[in-house]
DNA sequence: AATGAATGAGTATTCATTCAT
DNA sequence: CATGAATGAATACTCATTCAT
């Protein structure tokens, strides 16, 4: 039976703070969250945690790392399905929203940093590369499309783009009116309204 | 010629403050923003700031609610525009596009306002009515179009809410790879594929 | 008709902040009052406080002054009066006891004085000679009565200090414990107490 | 040899900011007193402080608590000491003036505490009933008196108030007037002039 | 004389970080 | 590795005082 090396205790240490870290920061933002409250919520001690990260922005730039990459998982697997490229947009979006769904609760942590991205360059970078990557994945998509007649001849990166913008923007619409909104058949909505717009007709 | 009153200075006061304080968040963030660098950067003095807001976050909250009833202004003034709904679509995303330009800097302070309302229901609650009453406009100007015949007979509530998503996401973009997005002609290109898509064929 | 003089403005704009000063002092303590509440309870502004007081503890200086400089106006009075001197005494008491009911509600500021002359030598002095001139007044009594074979030959200077802290002692209890305590009554049966003690059998 | 517990050092150190706490008030006063102050005075820093009391205001609660609980001790001994009333009261006289001059450097924050009684309830409430016990105690000693035939029958609970006034008033005269007041001598004058009051002829 | 807007020194409190055990 | 007591830098806010009007 295997021993868990340190290597693994440590990584699981770290995972074990991220998760703390976004539930406590998704409730009390970066500055409110205090560091024993992470240490409390991890079941770890205050002192324990800069034994894994040497400081409160070390755990944010982490968690910025973490949360991001996450989401990329999805659209990889996705890209690569068969089927034809509505098909295949149809299922990143049923997949995004079961991504998102299942993120609902750190989605006040994920727009805090959209927010910082807005005033410090490297998160926004950063996020500007996550953006670029889910575009360049739509892209692929929508050239796909126009390869095979399914859509018209558009401008595929503009197209792209505005897909990428109108995800954003719903996931935004449904963590303010959360009531009004069902993430999935909004996505869903919203693609098929754009599909229409490049459709061959 | 009539001197100002004790409320013009209480109001221009107050304007003061809150363009140091748009200034200053956007570059710090609500939290590292010290009360001493808004008195700075307005020109006024610590205890000045005082005189005219109970404290930070009075003026945190008179911004937020400066900053999203301007916008509100445009939109109304199209609305009441001639013209075909098409035509008036476009021109309310010109004027979008214009007053969000001009608020650039403030862009990141109304980020932060978005990342807050994900974890404060007040000011949830008065984003998403900001949101709405957009939503609400753009459900007037399609629904001309339909009964025009300019559009399709779409789903008016689910069309507006993705043109609203979609006006938002292409901002949140915008900021976040400002080298890769010209807003004016991202936000009309965006417009136009969903035109597209409602549009007669 | 006879105008005010400048002098008689000033007197009574004096007093008028003096009274101001008593009150708000006597709820909320030296610190915590601010010149704001003086000057609202005095019904002048918080500048013109400062053409007639240099300062805050200027206005409390003069409050030390005029507060214990009225309470030997009675025992004056009674020292000049006739009678034998156990029945001055009682009129001494009696005289006592009306002044501080009247004055009780100006009661916190003089603890508050006591507590600071504790560490402060000059109101300490200030206070101490009011008491000794107490005293004083007292050890006239009391000599006479020991004169007049009223009273055995005691300690003179002895007993008027036991009189004076009497007096200062039901003072404080009267403050501390009102409801258990008559003022005139405690006063009348402590002095009947020291003057059984002092009399002749 | 047993280490110190958690719970002894919380004591200990709780103990070490309420002495300086003591120090720093009597010269100082309340208000005055930073926490910096104390911090210094007892060898913690600023945050530790607030380790082990809440606020100032709950170090003031404490030592309010602390200072008139230790008064009562002596009284409590004596209470249960063996021989007449009147030796009784002699000694527990003894006693009070051995725990003030003990206690003298601490009277400017006793003397604070009554000035805030006078205009808190809260706080007048607890030195009200310190002083009743103190009160009682002489009571249940004249009481004893009486029933020995050692005192005439006097008014038992109109004559302990007046002891207690005594105390109280010689203890502040002597705080006034250090100079012309031994404490000690000064009590025990005024108490066998008392004596002398109730005893039998 | 009078006003009250403006100033800015002063301080209680919080919390990220350290380090002795 | 782990703990949590201790530190002290940092800052919102108050209010006595000033002074232009």
């Amino acid at each position: 039976m295997p021993r868990q090396s340190r290597q693994d205790i440590s990584k699981e240490r770290k995972n074990q703070i991220l998760d703390a870290a976004t539930t406590v920061f998704a409730r009390e933002g970066f500055h409110d969250a205090r560091m024993e409250d992470i240490a409390d919520e991890s079941g770890l001690s205050k002192g324990a945690l800069y034994l894994y990260y040497k400081s409160k922005d070390a755990i944010i730039a982490a968690l910025l790392r973490r949360l991001f990459a996450l989401e990329l998982r999805g659209l990889r697997a996705v890209t690569e399905g068969g089927g034809g490229a509505t098909e295949r947009l149809l299922a990143m979006t049923a997949m995004f929203a079961t991504d998102f769904d299942r993120m609902a609760f750190a989605m006040p942590v994920m727009l805090e940093f959209s927010a910082v991205a807005a005033r410090q360059r490297s998160v926004r970078q950063y996020l500007g590369e996550s953006l670029e990557k889910y575009a360049a994945v739509l892209s692929g998509l929508i050239q796909d499309g126009v390869a095979s007649g399914e859509f018209r001849p558009v401008n595929v990166e503009g197209v792209a783009m505005t897909l990428t913008a109108l995800g954003e923007g719903v996931v935004l619409l449904w963590v303010m009116v959360p009531r009004a909104m069902h993430l999935r058949e909004q996505l869903e909505a919203a693609l098929r309204l754009v599909l229409e717009g490049i459709g061959v007709r």
